[in-house]
RNA sequence: UGGGGCGUGGCCAAGCGGUAAGGCGCGGGACUUUGGAUCCCGUAUCCGAAGGUUCGAAUCCUUCCGCCCCAA
Protein backbone atom coordinates (compact mmCIF):
# COMPACT_ATOMS: atom_id res chain seq x y z
CA UNK A 1 0.00 0.00 0.00
CA UNK A 2 0.80 3.23 -0.59
CA UNK A 3 0.60 5.63 2.14
CA UNK A 4 1.76 9.70 2.62
CA UNK A 5 3.01 10.32 5.90
CA UNK A 6 2.55 14.28 7.05
CA UNK A 7 6.10 14.88 8.65
CA UNK A 8 6.58 17.68 10.89
CA UNK A 9 9.88 17.28 11.73
CA UNK A 10 8.73 16.12 15.30
CA UNK A 11 9.40 12.46 17.08
CA UNK A 12 5.84 11.17 16.81
CA UNK A 13 5.26 11.93 12.66
CA UNK A 14 9.02 10.61 12.51
CA UNK A 15 8.09 7.04 13.92
CA UNK A 16 4.99 6.72 12.38
CA UNK A 17 6.66 7.34 9.00
CA UNK A 18 9.34 4.94 9.82
CA UNK A 19 6.79 1.91 11.30
CA UNK A 20 4.61 1.95 8.44
CA UNK A 21 7.98 2.17 5.94
CA UNK A 22 8.87 -1.20 8.62
CA UNK A 23 5.10 -2.76 7.85
CA UNK A 24 6.21 -2.42 4.42
CA UNK A 25 4.62 0.28 3.03
CA UNK A 26 5.46 2.33 0.12
CA UNK A 27 5.85 5.60 2.11
CA UNK A 28 5.99 8.98 1.07
CA UNK A 29 6.46 11.89 3.19
CA UNK A 30 5.13 15.03 3.29
CA UNK A 31 6.11 18.14 4.72
CA UNK A 32 3.89 21.34 4.68
CA UNK A 33 5.18 24.47 4.04
CA UNK A 34 3.01 26.69 5.96
CA UNK A 35 5.02 30.13 6.59
CA UNK A 36 6.94 32.07 4.64
CA UNK A 37 10.09 31.30 5.76
CA UNK A 38 12.34 34.14 4.08
CA UNK A 39 10.15 36.45 5.76
CA UNK A 40 10.37 35.88 9.69
CA UNK A 41 13.14 33.24 10.08
CA UNK A 42 12.82 33.19 13.09
CA UNK A 43 9.06 33.90 13.69
CA UNK A 44 7.99 30.40 13.61
CA UNK A 45 7.77 27.75 16.17
CA UNK A 46 8.38 24.40 17.42
CA UNK A 47 6.24 23.43 14.24
CA UNK A 48 7.01 23.61 10.64
CA UNK A 49 9.98 26.00 11.69
CA UNK A 50 12.69 25.31 8.64
CA UNK A 51 14.64 23.31 11.05
CA UNK A 52 11.72 21.58 11.28
CA UNK A 53 11.41 21.00 7.75
CA UNK A 54 15.15 19.87 7.59
CA UNK A 55 14.62 17.30 10.27
CA UNK A 56 12.13 15.81 8.82
CA UNK A 57 14.16 15.59 5.50
CA UNK A 58 16.70 13.92 7.01
CA UNK A 59 14.58 11.38 8.84
CA UNK A 60 13.01 11.11 5.85
CA UNK A 61 16.38 10.22 4.02
CA UNK A 62 17.54 7.95 6.97
CA UNK A 63 14.70 5.68 6.62
CA UNK A 64 15.36 5.93 3.07
CA UNK A 65 11.96 7.04 2.15
CA UNK A 66 10.88 9.98 -0.45
CA UNK A 67 10.10 13.19 0.74
CA UNK A 68 8.68 16.54 -0.66
CA UNK A 69 7.52 19.71 0.80
CA UNK A 70 4.58 21.23 -0.08
CA UNK A 71 3.52 24.82 0.02
CA UNK A 72 0.21 25.55 1.74
CA UNK A 73 0.93 29.02 2.66
CA UNK A 74 -2.08 30.21 0.88
CA UNK A 75 -4.35 27.41 2.14
CA UNK A 76 -3.11 27.39 6.15
CA UNK A 77 -3.81 31.34 5.75
CA UNK A 78 -7.29 30.95 5.09
CA UNK A 79 -8.21 28.07 7.30
CA UNK A 80 -6.03 28.76 9.74
CA UNK A 81 -4.70 31.73 10.66
CA UNK A 82 -7.42 34.22 9.62
CA UNK A 83 -9.93 31.95 11.32
CA UNK A 84 -7.90 32.43 14.33
CA UNK A 85 -7.99 36.18 14.02
CA UNK A 86 -11.53 36.51 13.61
CA UNK A 87 -12.54 34.58 16.24
CA UNK A 88 -10.57 36.19 18.74
CA UNK A 89 -11.74 39.88 16.92
CA UNK A 90 -15.43 38.18 17.64
CA UNK A 91 -14.31 37.56 21.48
CA UNK A 92 -13.84 33.91 21.19
CA UNK A 93 -11.27 31.55 21.81
CA UNK A 94 -10.10 29.75 19.17
CA UNK A 95 -8.67 26.48 18.70
CA UNK A 96 -6.27 26.30 15.76
CA UNK A 97 -5.09 23.03 15.99
CA UNK A 98 -8.51 21.48 14.70
CA UNK A 99 -8.50 23.24 12.05
CA UNK A 100 -5.23 22.47 11.20
CA UNK A 101 -5.84 18.71 11.04
CA UNK A 102 -9.03 18.62 9.34
CA UNK A 103 -8.70 21.23 6.47
CA UNK A 104 -4.79 20.59 5.89
CA UNK A 105 -3.80 17.34 7.11
CA UNK A 106 -6.75 15.33 6.50
CA UNK A 107 -8.48 17.72 3.16
CA UNK A 108 -5.49 19.28 1.66
CA UNK A 109 -3.18 16.16 2.16
CA UNK A 110 -5.95 13.77 -0.05
CA UNK A 111 -5.87 15.57 -2.83
CA UNK A 112 -1.45 15.18 -2.32
CA UNK A 113 -1.58 11.91 -2.01
CA UNK A 114 -3.88 11.17 -4.94
CA UNK A 115 -1.44 12.81 -6.96
CA UNK A 116 0.95 10.49 -5.31
CA UNK A 117 -1.44 7.49 -6.12
CA UNK A 118 -1.52 7.00 -2.41
CA UNK A 119 -5.27 6.23 -0.74
CA UNK A 120 -3.87 6.55 2.86
CA UNK A 121 -2.66 9.90 4.88
CA UNK A 122 -0.70 8.78 7.86
CA UNK A 123 0.12 11.37 10.75
CA UNK A 124 1.78 11.10 14.19
CA UNK A 125 -1.45 11.48 16.20
CA UNK A 126 -2.41 9.96 19.33
CA UNK A 127 -5.80 8.52 18.34
CA UNK A 128 -6.77 5.14 17.08
CA UNK A 129 -9.21 4.73 14.00
CA UNK A 130 -10.81 1.16 12.75
CA UNK A 131 -13.54 -0.37 10.80
CA UNK A 132 -16.57 -1.54 12.47
CA UNK A 133 -18.00 -4.44 10.57
CA UNK A 134 -21.15 -4.76 12.03
CA UNK A 135 -21.98 -1.24 11.64
CA UNK A 136 -19.82 -1.11 8.63
CA UNK A 137 -19.00 2.64 9.87
CA UNK A 138 -15.31 4.11 10.82
CA UNK A 139 -14.86 4.72 14.64
CA UNK A 140 -12.24 7.34 15.73
CA UNK A 141 -11.12 6.11 19.41
CA UNK A 142 -8.89 8.23 21.84
CA UNK A 143 -5.04 6.94 21.86
CA UNK A 144 -3.82 4.26 23.98
CA UNK A 145 -1.50 7.12 25.61
CA UNK A 146 -4.32 8.80 27.45
CA UNK A 147 -1.83 10.83 28.82
CA UNK A 148 -0.98 12.29 25.27
CA UNK A 149 -4.25 11.75 23.64
CA UNK A 150 -5.07 13.72 20.82
CA UNK A 151 -8.56 12.71 19.73
CA UNK A 152 -9.66 15.68 20.81
CA UNK A 153 -8.17 17.71 17.90
CA UNK A 154 -9.89 15.33 15.66
CA UNK A 155 -13.01 15.37 16.17
CA UNK A 156 -14.74 16.78 12.28
CA UNK A 157 -12.92 13.99 10.55
CA UNK A 158 -15.65 12.64 8.32
CA UNK A 159 -15.74 8.92 7.62
CA UNK A 160 -14.67 9.77 4.47
CA UNK A 161 -11.47 10.58 6.08
CA UNK A 162 -11.27 8.05 8.46
CA UNK A 163 -10.91 5.76 5.74
CA UNK A 164 -8.00 7.08 4.61
CA UNK A 165 -6.26 7.51 7.56
CA UNK A 166 -4.02 5.68 9.57
CA UNK A 167 -2.33 6.62 13.08
CA UNK A 168 -0.01 4.71 13.63
CA UNK A 169 1.73 5.27 17.52
CA UNK A 170 -2.11 5.75 18.59
CA UNK A 171 -1.49 2.01 19.83
CA UNK A 172 1.84 3.23 21.63
CA UNK A 173 2.63 5.23 24.28
CA UNK A 174 4.81 8.01 24.12
CA UNK A 175 7.69 6.13 26.12
CA UNK A 176 7.46 3.57 23.65
CA UNK A 177 7.79 6.23 20.69
CA UNK A 178 10.47 7.74 21.72
CA UNK A 179 12.04 3.93 22.45
CA UNK A 180 11.24 3.27 18.45
CA UNK A 181 12.65 6.60 17.97
CA UNK A 182 16.25 5.80 19.57
CA UNK A 183 15.85 1.71 17.99
CA UNK A 184 15.48 3.56 14.57
CA UNK A 185 18.38 5.93 15.41
CA UNK A 186 16.29 8.92 14.36
CA UNK A 187 18.25 12.44 14.93
CA UNK A 188 14.49 13.66 16.48
CA UNK A 189 14.52 11.12 19.18
CA UNK A 190 14.91 13.40 22.15
CA UNK A 191 13.46 16.17 20.46
CA UNK A 192 11.11 18.10 23.04
CA UNK A 193 7.20 18.07 22.29
CA UNK A 194 5.97 20.98 20.92
CA UNK A 195 3.47 23.02 22.50
CA UNK A 196 2.57 26.18 21.46
CA UNK A 197 1.02 27.74 18.60
CA UNK A 198 2.72 26.98 15.53
CA UNK A 199 2.30 30.45 14.22
CA UNK A 200 2.70 32.71 17.25
CA UNK A 201 5.88 31.11 18.57
CA UNK A 202 6.82 33.78 20.93
CA UNK A 203 3.46 33.36 22.64
CA UNK A 204 2.12 36.82 22.15
CA UNK A 205 -1.31 36.15 20.57
CA UNK A 206 -2.65 39.13 21.08
CA UNK A 207 -0.27 40.81 19.94
CA UNK A 208 -0.40 38.96 16.36
CA UNK A 209 -3.81 39.59 16.04
CA UNK A 210 -3.17 43.38 16.65
CA UNK A 211 -1.29 43.36 13.70
CA UNK A 212 -3.39 41.48 12.07
CA UNK A 213 -6.35 43.88 12.87
CA UNK A 214 -4.78 46.97 12.34
CA UNK A 215 -5.74 49.69 14.59
CA UNK A 216 -4.37 50.63 18.43
CA UNK A 217 -7.28 50.90 20.63
CA UNK A 218 -9.06 48.08 21.47
CA UNK A 219 -9.65 48.74 25.32
CA UNK A 220 -13.14 48.18 27.14
CA UNK A 221 -14.17 48.48 30.24
CA UNK A 222 -13.90 45.14 33.33
CA UNK A 223 -17.18 44.99 34.94
CA UNK A 224 -18.35 42.44 37.65
CA UNK A 225 -21.75 40.48 36.91
CA UNK A 226 -23.61 43.43 38.73
CA UNK A 227 -22.38 45.98 36.39
CA UNK A 228 -20.29 47.55 38.27
CA UNK A 229 -17.00 48.77 36.66
CA UNK A 230 -13.86 47.35 38.41
CA UNK A 231 -11.35 48.62 35.68
CA UNK A 232 -10.47 48.39 31.65
CA UNK A 233 -8.65 45.91 29.61
CA UNK A 234 -6.41 45.91 26.59
CA UNK A 235 -8.72 44.26 23.88
CA UNK A 236 -11.20 41.47 24.10
CA UNK A 237 -9.14 39.50 21.83
CA UNK A 238 -5.98 39.32 24.88
CA UNK A 239 -8.70 37.28 27.24
CA UNK A 240 -10.54 34.13 27.44
CA UNK A 241 -13.17 32.92 29.50
CA UNK A 242 -12.02 31.38 32.65
CA UNK A 243 -8.89 33.24 32.38
CA UNK A 244 -7.54 34.74 35.84
CA UNK A 245 -3.95 36.48 34.66
CA UNK A 246 -3.38 39.86 33.66
CA UNK A 247 -6.47 41.24 34.64
CA UNK A 248 -4.79 43.92 37.25
CA UNK A 249 -7.38 43.76 39.62
CA UNK A 250 -6.85 43.58 43.24
CA UNK A 251 -10.68 42.83 44.66
CA UNK A 252 -9.57 40.51 47.74
CA UNK A 253 -10.32 37.46 45.83
CA UNK A 254 -9.05 35.74 42.61
CA UNK A 255 -11.53 36.88 39.31
CA UNK A 256 -11.49 35.17 36.39
CA UNK A 257 -13.19 36.24 33.09
CA UNK A 258 -16.73 34.92 33.07
CA UNK A 259 -18.14 36.47 29.64
CA UNK A 260 -16.84 38.87 26.82
CA UNK A 261 -18.87 40.83 24.90
CA UNK A 262 -16.52 42.04 21.15
CA UNK A 263 -19.18 44.54 20.27
CA UNK A 264 -19.00 46.52 23.71
CA UNK A 265 -15.42 45.65 24.23
CA UNK A 266 -16.73 44.76 27.57
CA UNK A 267 -15.30 41.82 29.84
CA UNK A 268 -17.50 40.73 33.11
CA UNK A 269 -15.62 38.83 35.94
CA UNK A 270 -16.08 37.52 39.01
CA UNK A 271 -14.99 34.78 42.07
CA UNK A 272 -14.37 30.97 41.00
CA UNK A 273 -18.37 30.46 41.63
CA UNK A 274 -19.41 32.08 39.26
CA UNK A 275 -17.46 30.51 36.57
CA UNK A 276 -19.01 27.28 36.53
CA UNK A 277 -21.41 25.98 33.99
CA UNK A 278 -23.62 22.95 33.26
CA UNK A 279 -25.00 23.77 29.76
CA UNK A 280 -23.25 24.83 26.43
CA UNK A 281 -24.85 24.78 22.76
CA UNK A 282 -22.27 23.66 20.06
CA UNK A 283 -22.54 24.41 16.38
CA UNK A 284 -20.88 22.95 13.52
CA UNK A 285 -21.55 19.65 14.73
CA UNK A 286 -19.52 16.26 13.12
CA UNK A 287 -20.71 13.12 14.33
CA UNK A 288 -18.21 10.13 13.53
CA UNK A 289 -21.27 7.89 12.51
CA UNK A 290 -21.93 10.01 9.85
CA UNK A 291 -25.30 10.88 11.60
CA UNK A 292 -26.92 11.94 14.48
CA UNK A 293 -27.84 9.94 16.97
CA UNK A 294 -31.43 9.63 17.27
CA UNK A 295 -32.33 11.57 19.91
CA UNK A 296 -30.04 12.45 23.58
CA UNK A 297 -27.60 10.19 24.31
CA UNK A 298 -25.50 9.98 27.47
CA UNK A 299 -21.83 10.56 26.53
CA UNK A 300 -18.53 12.13 28.79
CA UNK A 301 -17.54 15.50 26.76
CA UNK A 302 -14.53 17.22 26.77
CA UNK A 303 -14.37 21.48 26.79
CA UNK A 304 -10.24 21.49 26.45
CA UNK A 305 -7.74 19.63 25.43
CA UNK A 306 -6.49 17.95 28.84
CA UNK A 307 -9.91 18.72 30.21
CA UNK A 308 -11.14 15.81 32.10
CA UNK A 309 -14.49 14.37 29.67
CA UNK A 310 -16.98 14.76 32.00
CA UNK A 311 -20.78 12.86 32.35
CA UNK A 312 -23.36 15.34 30.38
CA UNK A 313 -26.40 14.46 28.18
CA UNK A 314 -25.63 15.55 24.30
CA UNK A 315 -29.37 16.18 22.18
CA UNK A 316 -28.56 16.73 18.67
CA UNK A 317 -30.97 19.81 17.32
CA UNK A 318 -30.90 20.37 13.54
CA UNK A 319 -28.23 18.95 11.09
CA UNK A 320 -25.06 20.28 12.66
CA UNK A 321 -26.10 21.58 16.16
CA UNK A 322 -26.24 20.33 19.39
CA UNK A 323 -27.15 20.92 23.15
CA UNK A 324 -25.08 19.17 26.00
CA UNK A 325 -26.41 19.07 29.41
CA UNK A 326 -23.36 18.07 32.17
CA UNK A 327 -24.25 16.06 35.51
CA UNK A 328 -21.77 18.72 37.30
CA UNK A 329 -20.49 22.42 36.45
CA UNK A 330 -17.77 22.72 34.57
CA UNK A 331 -15.53 25.61 34.78
CA UNK A 332 -14.68 27.87 31.96
CA UNK A 333 -16.40 26.76 29.13
CA UNK A 334 -14.89 29.15 26.65
CA UNK A 335 -17.21 30.05 23.48
CA UNK A 336 -14.78 29.13 20.66
CA UNK A 337 -13.33 25.66 22.30
CA UNK A 338 -13.99 22.42 20.96
CA UNK A 339 -16.43 20.43 22.84
CA UNK A 340 -15.95 16.52 21.94
CA UNK A 341 -18.43 13.96 22.89
CA UNK A 342 -16.94 10.32 24.05
CA UNK A 343 -18.54 7.00 24.64
CA UNK A 344 -15.76 5.12 26.61
CA UNK A 345 -12.71 5.11 23.99
CA UNK A 346 -14.85 6.20 21.06
CA UNK A 347 -15.48 9.57 19.73
CA UNK A 348 -18.70 10.31 19.40
CA UNK A 349 -19.01 13.57 17.69
CA UNK A 350 -18.15 16.75 18.42
CA UNK A 351 -18.65 20.96 17.71
CA UNK A 352 -17.59 24.31 18.34
CA UNK A 353 -18.79 25.89 21.80
CA UNK A 354 -21.19 28.95 21.19
C1' U B 1 -2.34 76.07 59.02
C1' G B 2 -9.74 76.40 60.52
C1' G B 3 -12.26 71.44 59.97
C1' G B 4 -11.90 66.31 58.31
C1' G B 5 -9.40 61.91 56.25
C1' C B 6 -5.12 59.01 55.32
C1' G B 7 -0.06 56.93 55.41
C1' U B 8 0.78 48.46 56.09
C1' G B 9 5.69 44.54 50.89
C1' G B 10 6.43 47.01 43.71
C1' C B 11 0.78 48.00 43.64
C1' C B 12 -4.50 47.48 45.81
C1' A B 13 -5.66 46.28 50.67
C1' A B 14 -7.48 43.58 55.72
C1' G B 15 -6.23 44.03 60.60
C1' C B 16 -7.70 48.68 65.20
C1' G B 17 -3.97 45.77 72.12
C1' G B 18 -1.70 39.77 71.64
C1' U B 19 2.55 39.10 68.25
C1' A B 20 1.35 41.14 59.74
C1' A B 21 -5.30 38.08 55.78
C1' G B 22 -6.26 38.26 50.80
C1' G B 23 -5.77 40.08 45.86
C1' C B 24 -2.67 42.17 41.80
C1' G B 25 2.21 41.77 40.06
C1' C B 26 6.63 39.16 40.10
C1' G B 27 9.81 34.63 40.58
C1' G B 28 9.90 29.33 40.45
C1' G B 29 7.43 24.66 39.50
C1' A B 30 3.66 21.24 37.40
C1' C B 31 0.78 20.46 33.08
C1' U B 32 0.50 20.98 27.71
C1' U B 33 0.41 20.03 19.62
C1' U B 34 -5.49 25.52 21.39
C1' G B 35 -5.64 29.44 25.12
C1' G B 36 -0.40 35.74 27.33
C1' A B 37 -5.58 28.92 30.17
C1' U B 38 -5.78 26.44 34.76
C1' C B 39 -3.09 24.51 39.07
C1' C B 40 0.98 24.44 42.99
C1' C B 41 4.93 26.91 45.77
C1' G B 42 7.53 31.40 47.13
C1' U B 43 7.29 36.68 47.90
C1' A B 44 6.92 42.55 54.83
C1' U B 45 11.02 39.89 61.57
C1' C B 46 7.62 44.29 59.99
C1' C B 47 3.19 48.23 59.47
C1' G B 48 5.71 57.03 57.36
C1' A B 49 9.53 58.75 61.57
C1' A B 50 10.85 59.41 66.66
C1' G B 51 9.39 59.02 71.58
C1' G B 52 5.79 57.19 75.37
C1' U B 53 1.89 53.85 77.90
C1' U B 54 1.69 48.36 78.46
C1' C B 55 3.74 41.79 80.28
C1' G B 56 2.89 42.76 75.08
C1' A B 57 1.13 47.71 69.97
C1' A B 58 0.65 48.07 63.05
C1' U B 59 -3.29 48.70 66.55
C1' C B 60 -3.60 53.61 72.55
C1' C B 61 -1.01 58.69 73.60
C1' U B 62 2.56 62.77 72.01
C1' U B 63 5.41 65.20 68.47
C1' C B 64 7.27 65.45 63.62
C1' C B 65 7.20 64.30 58.13
C1' G B 66 4.15 63.45 53.75
C1' C B 67 -0.39 63.12 50.98
C1' C B 68 -5.82 64.13 50.13
C1' C B 69 -10.69 66.61 50.81
C1' C B 70 -13.83 70.73 52.60
C1' A B 71 -13.84 75.57 54.10
C1' A B 72 -11.04 80.40 54.01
Amino acid sequence: MRVVVAMSGGVDSSVAASLLAEAGHEVIGLSMQLYDQRASPEAFGSCCSIDDLHDARRVAAAIGIPHYIVNFEARFQETVVDHFVAQYAAGRTPIPCVHCNADLKFATLVEKAAAFDAVTVGTGHYARVSFDEDTRRYRLKRGVDTDKDQSYFLFSLTQDQLARAAFPVGHLTKTEVRAHAHRLNLAVADKPDSHEICFVPDGDAGGFVERRLGGDDFSGEIIDSGGRVLGRHRGVHRLTVGQRKGLGLAEGVPLYVLRLDASARQVTVGPREELGGRHLEASGVNWIDGDPPAGSRRVTARIRHRHRDAPAVVSPSGADRASLEFDDAQMAIAPGQAVVFYDGDDVVGGGWIE
